[in-house]
DNA sequence: TATGAGATCAACT
DNA sequence: GTTGATCTCATAC
């Protein structure tokens, strides 16, 4: 999987949901707001959001302009900044720094200040995948619509992941 | 282990 | 006024 990188510190990507703007469970679906406003915009862009008033949730905008195409990174695999990640989310378990897209977003420091902001530039930086990763497909997680949708990839075997994929 | 409540706020109805 | 792409802690089995 990708690399991401939040001003140094991140890890490999393992996990991700995928919402569009026909997708009741999306955002976008109800067209353009001024909270999703980015997800409208041009694709290698973040959108940021408070979830349950205490989360901050990350997504990356995909596709053209004007689909409202996101996937939500709800896991990563901590490989930079261990220290830092520990420090934020006072756990020393490493897998349970970025199992989940709240604890994900404070593991990076990532806020509502980074919303908008472009995935190329600082303080992010994307590195790609060294080798092809086996990707196992299920249902997404969390949401109340639409979700018998297989919408939610993530690398199989990782011990990394929000919650396991049934077997496959 | 499993289930349940509380935290806390922006956007939407 | 209600809801939610969540997490953590507490209490109950």
């Amino acid at each position: 999987m990708i690399k991401v990188l939040v001003d140094g510190v991140g890890g490999r990507i393992v996990e991700v949901e995928a919402y569009h703007h026909t997708d009741p469970a999306a955002h976008s679906y109800r067209g353009e707001t001024a909270r999703n406003a980015v997800m409208f915009g041009p694709p290698g862009y973040v959108y940021v959001y408070r979830s349950y008033g205490i989360h901050w949730c990350m997504n990356f905008v995909c596709e053209a302009a004007g689909s409202a195409s996101a996937v939500l990174i709800r896991a990563i695999e901590p490989t930079d900044g261990l220290p830092r990640m520990r420090r934020r989310r006072g756990v020393s378990e490493p897998r349970l720094l970025c199992s989940g897209p709240g604890r994900l977003c404070e593991a990076l420091r990532v806020t509502a200040a980074h919303n908008g902001l472009a995935l190329d530039s600082p303080p992010f930086q994307l590195l790609a995948r060294l080798k092809p990763v086996e990707i196992v497909v299920g249902i997404r997680i969390g949401i109340t619509k639409a979700v018998d949708k297989p919408w939610r990839y993530g690398e199989k075997g990782s011990r990394f992941l929000s919650k396991p994929f049934p077997a496959s």
